[in-house]
DNA sequence: ATCAACTATGTAAGCGCTTGCAACGGGGCA
DNA sequence: TGCCCCGTTGCAAGCGCTTACATAGTTGAT
């Protein structure tokens, strides 16, 4: 361990009892003020710091809290983990944070982690309901996000559904009429929603399967994947009309093959993603913003609640998600009527939502 | 604390001492093999797990090491993060994370920090030196990271100096001739360095003060920031044709401002970053790329060498920088001849150095 | 002057685990 | 048959801190 100079030598020193300078250091009344000056000079003459695990093991506490996230690539996880650092700091907390990158040993890790803590946020596909049950048996405090509600735990989700029925609908009203979902539903709860929401106002806007197939085309979550991913469907002659991607990474990727097809950028093709990372607004990506620090921030003080022993009844929140317009989609132009030569994207062409401002 | 099973119980259960149980546990050879599966059943059966603050003040060790930054905002110190998690987790070390904020208390919070981990890397302008002596003293081991070196302490940085060098060589080359530096040298090492070997160049190249101010325009780090920066200094008449930016997000900023000016972004204007964020590419930046995850990852290595006891001599290590030329800049053309009258970024104007890919 | 009622401090019992050392029971060898 | 040695296991002493409880030393009231 670190500390060498212990409690004991503080004590000598100042000539009391251990208990005294224990008193004395965390501010109990039961110290007389003289004493109590002395004990904090010869402390501080020392150099003194409570031993952590001397004080968590008579405590019962770690007075530190974690963040358990699949993986930290992307700037969607930085922008949630930072949320949480900020508030779980200013709350007197040390951070802990784990990523699992879908390891096979994920668990393990989860366990291991969940005994240096009083508590820990648990966000999507990262372990099992069942290790949830097991760690909250110990004692150790639980909040859900980006993840579905599960057994008596809170849960802090944003509205997916609700945000891709908008994105196709206005879409659908941009006269976009063969879409494509392109991502896995099953990389994340996220995704899943938003695939599910995809579905449904495809199906309510009455287009048929052999416009817009149902069937997503998978890939993972980044930049590269959505290229390939997008090259393979848009060489089809019966290429979609827009590209409905998982995360920005995606689009990002997506639209790139769309310049690389000679497809411009909206005529031909729409794109659109999700989050509004930094990258989105660069590459005039239409997407739809969910409040990623605010997720973190949010889970950071549910938790604390918990941790100081909360209401027994699990609260769950659904944040709402805001649409993005930018020029990556517009009013579609038949790919057989007549399009612009080049590949152009006008720079000002579309007043977006929601997009103003350097900042 | 959490955990509610103790090697007490284990010990009951299986029929044994608790030094067994322990000695089992740990794979101790001590232990013959028909009561090591009897005390690991049941073990398992209790789901028993050793409390981490007791095994931390038995084996004098954490486990855990940390790493403190100034800020988690944007897409550079996540990237360090990052590699910094993945290659401590694979080593078995718990994570844990600080951010000073710039904070009054910083230097508390990373002082306590220090007491539940056996090392930590330290970034840029975080605390002051005489808290690492401080620090070092309760032997907790220590890497410094895009700071100067200092103490008998590991160091990694990139090579600043060299790659403002390249850059202002570059934009000489392209014909730009009255450049500015904007952003703050003292807001961090890293940017000190960039300024540094900017004002060497630019003394090299024989740039006279009136082309030329050495003076930075000082700004924060951020998107609005560099807007607000570049907005001020693009007013003049005599206005710089490049702005070397103290890294990507400012540049981002500046290159906003000078559209709201009307300028031609690389004719009239040539602006540049550092860091070579995602945002970079899509925002056509000519920027110097450094190896983010690298440096994290690096650093924890060194840190669990130096965390095993490894050599006595501090070792420092400079890692290169690349110059990643997008269309931001480009061949100067003097403000007086003819430029085009739109605002267009050429899509393909320049061959990239090292711009290729989807990914 | 006496005793109750405080106040300030010390004592000691943990918190849960690791590990040096003692102890114990056989087996092998003389 | 006796002794030594070795493989196993238990004992107990910490690791550094918190805190309930006991204990002096005061003070004020009677």
């Amino acid at each position: 361990m670190a500390n060498r100079v212990t409690i004991y030598e503080v004590a000598k020193r100042a000539g009391v009892s251990i208990a005294t300078v224990s008193r004395a250091l965390r501010g109990s009344p039961l110290v007389a003020a003289p004493t109590r000056r002395r004990v904090l000079a010869v402390a501080d003459e020392l150099r003194f710091r409570p031993s952590r695990a001397g004080r968590s093991l008579a405590e019962g506490q770690h007075a530190a809290s974690a963040i358990v996230f699949p993986d930290l690539a992307g700037p969607y996880y930085s922008e949630v983990v930072l949320g949480y650092e900020e508030v779980v700091a200013e709350l007197g907390r040390s951070v802990l944070i784990l990523a699992t990158h879908g390891r096979p040993n994920a668990t393990e890790k989860v366990l291991e982690l969940s005994g240096r803590v009083d508590g820990m946020v648990i966000m999507g596909r990262t372990v099992g309901d069942e290790v949830l049950t097991r760690i909250a048996e110990t004692g150790v405090a639980l909040v859900l996000l980006a993840r579905p509600p599960a057994g008596p735990f809170d849960s802090i989700n944003t509205d997916n559904e609700h945000g891709a029925r908008g994105l196709v609908r206005h879409l659908f009203d941009d006269g976009y009429r063969r879409l494509r979902f392109v991502g896995d539903p099953d990389a994340s709860p996220d995704v899943a929603g938003r695939y599910a929401g995809f579905v449904e106002a495809v199906d309510a806007a009455g287009l048929t399967a052999g416009q817009t197939p149902r069937e997503p085309v998978r890939c993972t979550f980044d930049v590269q994947a959505g290229y390939e991913a997008a090259r393979g469907v848009l060489g089809n002659r019966e290429r979609p009309q827009a590209l409905v991607c998982a995360n920005d990474e995606v689009a990002l990727g997506a639209l790139r093959a769309a310049e690389d097809a000679g497809l411009v950028v909206p005529d031909e093709l729409a794109v659109t993603g999700w989050d509004d990372i930094m990258a989105a607004r660069y590459g005039r990506l239409t997407t739809v913003r969910q409040p990623m620090r605010e997720l973190g921030a949010t889970a950071a003080r549910w938790l604390d609640e918990r941790i100081a022993g909360g209401s027994p009844h699990p609260r769950h929140e659904v944040l709402r998600t805001q649409l993005v317009v930018r020029s990556s989609c517009g009013p579609h132009r038949s790919s057989t009527s007549q399009t612009s030569p080049t590949s152009q994207t006008s720079p000002t062409s579309q007043t977006p939502t929601k997009d103003s401002g350097p900042s």
